[in-house]
RNA sequence: GCCACCCUAGCUCAGUGGUAGAGCAGCUCACUCGUAAUGAGCAGGUCGUCGGUUCAAAUCCGACGGGUGGCUCCA
């Protein structure tokens, strides 16, 4: 099983906002926990959930008991359920060398051998309210639950620093030694607490409050179930997303390769991986020609005029290749494709009557992601993005924004792909001028604009705050890998900012100039990403039309080498990939390396065959169909990839 | 970038102070086989790099590089 959700949770809200019958996605819990779904979490009743939300939230108070006894002096921070389980965030102060103090691997071994200990002391877990001065008094050696108080006290802050807008209550809970600044719920003792169903997995730092400009606390992660069947299936499921991880299978089916003499984050795509790029392309090559889209092609690099004028360097150039300079002139690798299509949109005078204007490019782009963020494909510093601007009056704006959701629902629909979240992403006032574009008005008039498409069209979507791109917000499709990261997969962007700075115009039917409106989009996102994705999505089975190898053809004696080769050929002539394998193995071997490498179709040739001109079909499936006239089995190939088929 | 952990042959891994091993893959030979591994032989590593400790370092320490899990970030 994926631990991508199972149903997309598109119910019109916040996807941080409460909803009910979720405990654990409740607002008590930081964003990032939030944001990753677990699939039991998915599937139970209400009363599962909270049953597993009150011993995941118990646990984390039993281990940072126990994290207190071994550390008396460590200072706790936050410590709530998440949907696999709990962690808990603690500063332990500096060791002897005066840098700060970690937790080590035999830390989480006798955390949780005392874990266990406590558990079985059937300790009582008691509420109780205190007042702002009590709760002060209770936590003065506690500086950050002190700052957490003063939030709640302040009103409007709940215990884990994040706004609720609620009337304060401050309370607390207690079991045994440990008392904590907690709302709830917990389970009654600590006996409630399955003591085979836990497991602590991890140790990772993590800012104070998420803000790198904090302190880094010591973070645990553990899991935590309602009993050990749960557990044990949890912990499968992780090894089976390992199985799927797109790093391993795209090293096993020789799609991609890094190299640390090319740099991290810069990938090598091997011929496979070369071969499925093309069929991507070509994908979209006919839908993008279909839906009226131009092709241009761009430099991958530019003067820094450019990206000042377009305003991506104020903004953005951290996450840009440093300048470099030729001539006196200053040139920058290009991180992204929209300023050369403005210039492209701009080369020529535009009248209304030639709107929409949609330029799209294959543009290879370079972004320096730091070096922590990279993630195989999925998350690299060299990307060519399924990339297309459009430029249109506002009367248009809707009907080409919903057609590119459309596009994006099209490709969706060919690679079944139905985990996913659409997510409107809109400014925050906050962040004007700094973040995003200083014009308040237009953010409000194309959120809106945007929303009301959405809405028309009835497309499902949630909406988040302060996400937006600078100059404008956006939807983004958002998917999760093998190991349950979340990312954008496809994003659709308005830009009303951008055609303004490059003044961009077209004449109106009065003869006026005027300021089209932009959408940038990318439904099939960049290769890199994509390809990651659909590795993990088919777990390395493609649909016939995208798989690397086609067809294989497997001779059962060196006899029939001669006719094997020749089928190749006469496969190969018709446009399906295939080889014959001549290798020195037996032919069980071969069968097994062809299936080793998802090829769909094996065509296994033995005297019957040669004599008949027919083949005998293995499918990737493992079913297999004989005397199968080799004529027919050329059709039916060129068919399924015609047709873009999902079945074999 | 920050915290923790990891890096031994193309791949998966064993080896924890006395100078390197296995399986698979590769190559050669034999076998000529009916739907997921035929057998034998050969070759392949300055143990990520550099420095330190030691009579002796894959093994201990440090720096750097790369990776993994998180945090931050993600146009």
């Amino acid at each position: 099983m994926s631990p991508r959700p199972d149903r997309p949770p598109i119910d019109g809200r916040d996807a941080r906002g409460p909803r009910p019958g979720r405990r654990c996605d409740h607002t008590d819990i930081p964003s990032v926990a939030s944001r990753r779904r677990s699939h039991a979490m998915q599937n139970g009743n209400a009363s599962d959930q909270d049953k597993l939300y009150r011993i995941r939230h118990s646990t984390a108070h039993v281990m940072a008991q126990a994290v207190l006894e071994i550390y008396p002096e460590a200072k706790i921070a936050i410590g709530p359920p998440i949907d696999t389980g709990f962690y808990y965030d603690f500063d332990l102060g500096a060791a002897d060398d005066g840098r700060p103090r970690t937790f080590t691997p035999d830390d989480l071994e006798r955390i949780e051998a005392r874990m266990r200990e406590i558990i079985k002391g059937n300790h009582r877990f008691a509420y109780r309210e205190v007042s702002a001065d009590e709760a002060r008094a209770l936590f003065v050696d506690q500086p950050y639950k002190l700052e957490l108080i003063a939030g709640l006290a302040a009103g409007g802050v709940d215990e884990y620093g994040n706004e609720t807008g609620a009337a304060p209550v401050i309370s607390t809970y207690r079991h045994d030694t440990f008392e904590d600044l907690c709302r709830g719920p917990h389970v009654e003792h600590t006996g409630q607490i399955p003591g085979n169903a836990f497991k602590l997995m991890s140790v990772a730092g993590a800012y104070w409050r998420g803000d790198e400009h904090n302190p880094m606390l010591q973070r645990i992660y553990g899991t935590a179930w309602a009993n050990k069947q749960q557990l044990f299936e949890h912990l499968q499921m992780l090894e089976e997303a390992k199985r799927r991880d797109h790093r391993k299978i795209g090293r096993q089916l020789e799609i991609f390769t890094f190299d640390d003499e090319v740099g991290p984050g810069l990938p090598l795509w091997l011929p496979n991986g070369g071969t499925m790029i093309e069929e991507l392309e070509r994908l979209a090559k006919e839908v993008e020609a279909e839906a009226g889209y131009a092709r241009v092609r761009t430099p991958h690099l530019s003067k820094e005029d450019l990206f000042l004028r377009s305003g991506h360097l104020p903004y953005y150039a951290e996450s840009m290749y440093p300048p470099m300079e030729m001539e006196g002139v200053r040139y920058y690798i290009k991180p992204m494709n929209c300023p050369f299509h403005h210039k492209i949109f701009g080369a020529t005078q535009r009248s209304y009557r030639d709107l929409p204007v949609r330029l799209a490019e294959y543009g290879t782009c370079y972004r320096f992601e730091k070096s922590g963020e990279l993630f195989g494909t999925m998350r690299v510093r060299s990307m060519q993005m399924n990339d297309a601007h459009i430029y249109c009056t506002e009367a248009q704006f809707e009907q080409e924004f919903m057609a590119v959701v459309a596009m994006y629902r099209r490709y969706f629909d060919l690679f079944d792909i139905d985990k996913f979240v659409m997510r409107l992403s809109t400014h925050h006032p906050k962040g004007l001028g700094k973040k995003y574009v200083d014009n308040e008005r237009l953010w409000l008039e194309t959120e809106d604009m945007v929303r009301r498409a959405m809405v028309n069209g009835g497309v499902p979507f949630v909406e988040v705050a302060d996400e937006a791109a600078f100059y404008g917000p956006k939807i983004d499709v958002q998917i999760w890998s093998a190991i349950g990261r979340e990312f954008t997969l496809a994003t659709n962007q308005v830009d009303f900012a951008q055609p303004e700075r490059f003044a961009l115009t077209y004449v109106d039917e009065h003869g006026e100039a005027r300021t089209p409106l932009c959408i940038h989009r990318a439904p099939l996102s960049t290769h890199e990403r994509m390809i990651g994705f659909l590795i993990e999505h088919y777990a390395g089975r493609f649909p016939v039309w995208l798989c690397p190898e086609q067809a294989r053809v497997i001779p059962i004696t060196d006899d029939h080498n001669g006719h094997a080769a020749s089928l190749a050929r006469q496969l190969a002539a018709e446009g399906v990939r295939a080889t014959a394998d001549l290798g020195a193995d037996r032919m069980n071997a071969k069968i097994r390396t062809a299936q080793l490498m998802q090829v769909p179709y094996m065509l296994v040739v033995g005297d019957r065959e040669v004599a008949e001109n027919t083949v005998s079909l293995r499918r990737r499936d493992g079913s297999r169909a004989n005397d199968v006239p080799f004529g027919a089995l050329l059709a039916t190939i060129k068919d399924k990839v015609a047709s873009r088929a999902k079945d074999l």
